[in-house]
DNA sequence: AATTTCGGTTACGAAAAGATAACTACTTTA
DNA sequence: TAAAGTAGTTATCTTTTCGTAACCGAAATT
């Protein structure tokens, strides 16, 4: 129902898509984790159950953000990365992160990132397998 | 429950705010239309109700992205307008959007945007964004 | 031999969100 | 006099979503 309104819209229906309650936070964590196995992208994220994980999963790889690579040994091991979709997100995502950090500071009218959690870990994140560094920085 | 997992990261409190349904489509509404009143907005908004449409607002407002001015005529009239926040808004949509459109187009793998709808209306916007008439009646 | 691990899926109940409609106050219009 | 319009609010009902728990197969571990 809600998305037959204005589906045509390219835009909302990113916008949909990133939407749900988890969906930014789990391409926030794989940005920032590099490849991340469904157990382990559970444990990051803290209330996520693994149904909801899973949803999350199945759409954002329908969607083409992220790949699942199913890897056919016995304990079964899945992992899930960016796409190169996923990976164009990433400056939005800075550009967006960026402006939250600024008004939290603005709010705070005073230091801005002192002792602060950040969410983004490290500039340097684990080079996994995409080495390629932010090349869509469009904003 | 879902704010109180991870609530101390500003971007993920951020893209929680732009979650709702309904939420980015207003803002865009907004940022397309300029200053809009509320009957309108709800008339630009094809499937929303009252009260969605309040909440959002309301929480918009809240979270100084849009400023609310009321003119306490006897019709009154309630008029919606981007904040200074709503406009910093404005090149990441406008990023997301480009993101959505080349999506779409690749999708295609043809034309672009040839006649298709494609919900920014006019680059040249309204500049009724002067601050001298918003008086922000605040809640 | 039984349990654990891995990556899920399914069923079921609870909770949250949304739709719908009625109602507010006041003026203008028919 | 009655209806419409403006900007909502409130209540109730329905829909959707979410969490929890159980379960899957097979191999490794205890």
């Amino acid at each position: 129902m809600r998305e037959a309104h204005h589906a045509e819209c390219p835009m909302d229906s990113l916008l949909r898509l990133l939407m749900g309650p988890w969906t930014s936070y789990i391409i926030w964590v794989l940005r920032n984790e590099g490849p991340t196995r469904f157990g382990e992208l559970k444990r990051k994220v803290p209330g996520i159950s693994a149904k909801v994980l899973t949803e999350r999963l199945r759409m954002l790889e329908g969607a083409g953000l992220i790949t699942r690579h199913h890897e056919p040994t016995i304990p079964p091991q899945v992992t899930y990365a960016l796409a190169p979709r996923g990976e164009e997100l990433r400056g939005i995502l800075d550009t967006l992160n960026s402006v939250a950090l600024r008004w939290r500071a603005e709010d705070q009218t005073q230091q801005a990132q002192s002792g602060e959690p950040t969410c983004v870990p490290a500039p340097a994140d684990k080079p996994a397998t995409s080495p390629a560094d932010s090349k869509t920085v469009s904003a």
